[in-house]
DNA sequence: CCGCATCCCGATTGATACTG
DNA sequence: CAGTATCAATCGGGATGCGG
C-alpha cells in the first residue's frame, strides 16, 4: 500500500499550536471554504459552485480536515438523493475573527507588497 | 533547463491579497523567520541556529522570498569574511501585529482542536 | 448527490558538494 | 561566512471513473 486512503489522514501532535493552524488554513482552500460558510450552511455542490474552481477531491479532502479539527460540522441527511450540509462550528466562527484582522492587513498592504516585488525585480534587471 | 535557478522566482500577480500573504507565510519557515527577527537583526547562521532544523537552502530561499516581498531587508557588509544581516522592515513589523492575534487564538484554542481530533478518531475507531 | 480510489505529473525540499 | 548548483526523493493536488 503506497497510497493510503484519505481516512488514514495522519494526525501528528504538533507541539507548536500555530503550526496546527497554519497547516490547516495555509493551504489553498481551507480559508476559502470557511469564508464561504460564514453566511450560513451549504451543501457540497453549493460549496463547490461558491468557490468556483475546486475539484471534488480537494473539496472533499479539505472539508474532512476542517471537520476533523472541529472548524466545521458535517451533517448527512439519510434521504434519496443524499444531502450533506456543512456549517461552521463556534470554533470555526471564532477563528474567523483574528483571521479577519489578517485579511484586512493583507488588503491594506497589498500594494506595498506588489511595489516591493517590482522594486526587487527592477534592481536585478539593470538594463 | 528543467530546474530554474532561485533567481527566476516566479512573481505572479495575485488578484486576491490574502492569497499573497498566505502563500508567503503559510509555508513551513517564513513565520518562524519573521518571529526570530522580531527581537532584532540577525546574521544568516545565527538565524539558522535560532530556528534549529532548517537547511541552508530553505533558509536562503525563504529569506529571498521575504526580502522580495518587502518583509525583511538584507544587508551585505563587504568584509572578509562576509557578513550579512537580516532585519524586519516596517512592513514586516506591522505584519506581526495581526499575526500575533492569530498566534494568540491558536494558543487559546489548541486544546479544543486537539480534542476535536481525538473525538473524530474515536468516532471512527469503534472498538 | 456525495465522495473515494487510482493514476499521474509538476512542485517542493533535503543532501551534498562547490564558490566568492 | 554566506550562500549556489545539482541530484534525487517525496508530496500535493488535478483528472477521471466507480460506488453508495
Amino acid at each position: 500500500m503506497t497510497t493510503p486512503s484519505d481516512d488514514d489522514a495522519i494526525v501528528l501532535e504538533q507541539p507548536c499550536p500555530i503550526r496546527d493552524v497554519l497547516d490547516r488554513i495555509g493551504d489553498q482552500w481551507s480559508l476559502l471554504i470557511l469564508e464561504a460558510l460564514a453566511p450560513g450552511t451549504l451543501r457540497f455542490n453549493a460549496l463547490r459552485r461558491e468557490i468556483g474552481d475546486i475539484s471534488r477531491q480537494m473539496l472533499s479532502r479539505t472539508l474532512k480536515q476542517l471537520e476533523q479539527d472541529g472548524f466545521i460540522t458535517r451533517t448527512l441527511y439519510a434521504e434519496v438523493p443524499p444531502r450533506v450540509e456543512y456549517a461552521l462550528t463556534p470554533l470555526g466562527r471564532s477563528f474567523l475573527e483574528p483571521m479577519q484582522q489578517l485579511v484586512d492587513w493583507a488588503e491594506a498592504h497589498h500594494r506595498t507588497i506588489v511595489a516591493a516585488r517590482a522594486r526587487y525585480r527592477a534592481e536585478r534587471e539593470p538594463a
